[in-house]
DNA sequence: CGTAATCGACTACGAATGTAAACATGAAGC
DNA sequence: GCTTCATGTTTACATTCGTAGTCGATTACG
């Protein structure tokens, strides 16, 4: 098989192109900067070049639809999120989950809401 | 007050020298690379090259010791996890760190350790 | 049919990054 | 004192990223 993974990096421009497909897909060019330009201030030639970059990636998949395409992402947001979770634990923690847990506890990042949610999740894990 | 804080942002072979400074600093940068060079497979000419930006960003300062200088970091490493943990928990989880851990709860990246040490330190945050 | 609108492909270009060599200058040894 | 070594500064160059314009083909409208 050549399933292949997306080992290339997705930018941080490339991924508000990413959010718009995650939410919604399969979009036009079009539709994905309606969704992302305004927000972003970008015109459609700048939306048009990171999809095209990000099909190069293999992170975004196209199928023709007569004249154009409609694009569709290929890598699953939770798959992304995965991703950019760990390398930050690795990088930054050693590779230990609860290393960045306790760092967001220290810095008193983490809201009574956080704990709250983490109290029940952590219940919910030891079932 | 002009505590310049480190707007600029510390790219991952920056980090890699950073490393070694918050290891131990202050150091030169024959020590630098001696601590960092040889894992990343850098020359000296590297090394000295990721000093001089750390300190254009002012993320690392300098004394003179005579003929060379002391390198030292500016920005203090949980300052720096910080920064990189919240720019992840925004970019991915909306803000909130509860959904980071969500994440991590199911992609199983929590091990029994994770667990055992988040939950001692929820209590501990309860108290 | 011919002209205009559309759309992907190609090209552009400056800033940041990774990696490093060349250079200048001062110190240290012979 | 002159040569050599050490060390910071300057310059270099390929790649990626952010941002966008232009081109060529195809479709749609009149």
């Amino acid at each position: 098989m050549d399933e292949a993974p997306q080992n290339e990096r997705i930018s941080e421009a490339e991924q508000a192109v990413m959010e718009a497909l995650w939410t919604r897909s399969p979009l036009t060019a079009n539709e994905v900067a309606d969704a992302v330009a305004p927000a972003r201030g970008w015109t459609l030639a700048t939306v048009k070049t990171l999809l095209s970059r990000l099909v190069t990636k293999q992170a975004v998949e196209t199928a023709p639809d007569g004249k154009r395409f409609l694009y569709s992402p290929r890598v699953a947001r939770v798959d992304f999120a995965a991703g950019e979770s760990k390398r930050l634990v690795d990088r930054l923690f050693g590779g230990s989950a609860a290393g960045l847990f306790a760092h967001l506890a220290e810095a008193e990042a983490l809201t009574d809401k956080d704990l709250n949610q983490i109290e029940a999740l952590l219940k919910e894990l030891r079932k």
